[in-house]
DNA sequence: CTATTTTGTGGATTTTGTCAACAAAAACGA
DNA sequence: TCGTTTTTGTTGACAAAATCCACAAAATAG
């Protein structure tokens, strides 16, 4: 079962981006995210503006825990919601200016620990995995 | 910063994977292992016969955990202990007969979800990405 | 033979995940 | 149009997992 190797070597990578960022979370961190907390913003950043459930979509997140992680961000003065005028239902979120300088810093450390972790991997071999996870999720 | 769109697209991954066996887990996880427990049951399949540390390594988590999922896996008479000669701190571990059962329903449902989710890549990009995978963890 | 490291457990706490119920607005269909 | 269904978001209650710390016993190193 080839493939089933795949799901248990991309847990275990992702276990090692989660214990890499989390060992040095205390030089990025300063609004205490979270790892949680963390990706959402870097996805905002993304994608913004966004709404509710397109972050859910795309973090494959139940949608009640996104509730509340965004609900702590905006808190922190992190990310803020706007109406939006063709749908009552839902708003529309935006990173703060704050929230923008935090991505900055957060991008810079995920940075540093990917190149680590992904050290095996030539430039071209990086290239190859991220197009092969775009097409995945038919990115 | 193309390395941190890995970690994100890694992590969105393994949030579909862990959702869709999440969704048929009623069809073979009789145990009631949970995703936890499942997963280090088929580690260990791999990798046999394992000590915890050897486990923690591999799956890259936290060993007091490891300690707890063990436990429970033994207590369902899932794997077993053999006293190591060699070293008195650990034990060894095995599975029983019924956890290789248990591990075999579990290859094919993960099988199956794989399929599923990783579909849009052929067969030799899949493949590929199990190659690069392995080589991201030095194997 | 002490000091340090490795290995494994256990407790306490926080963080996440899961599931069900619910409400308001939108979209749909006869 | 009016009722029905779907989408979107929120909340509560609970289960599972992660994190952190301290500890003990055995192995290893100096």
């Amino acid at each position: 079962m080839p493939d089933n190797e795949i799901a248990r070597l991309t847990d275990r990578l992702m276990r090692r981006i989660h214990a890499a960022l989390n060992a040095k979370a205390a030089e990025f961190d300063t609004h205490r995210l979270g790892p949680g907390g963390g990706i959402i913003l870097l996805t905002l950043a993304e994608i913004e503006p966004a709404k509710v459930h397109q972050l859910v979509g795309r973090m494959a997140r139940d949608k009640s825990q996104m509730t509340r992680a965004i609900k702590a961000l905006e808190a922190k003065g992190l990310i803020q919601r706007q109406d939006d005028p063709h749908d009552a239902r839902v708003s529309v979120l935006k990173l703060t200016e704050e929230g923008r300088e935090a991505v900055g810093a957060m991008e810079a450390a995920v940075s540093d620990a990917l190149a680590v972790i992904l050290a095996p991997l030539s430039t071209t071999e990086k290239e190859t995995l991220r197009g092969l996870l775009k097409r995945i999720h038919n990115v």
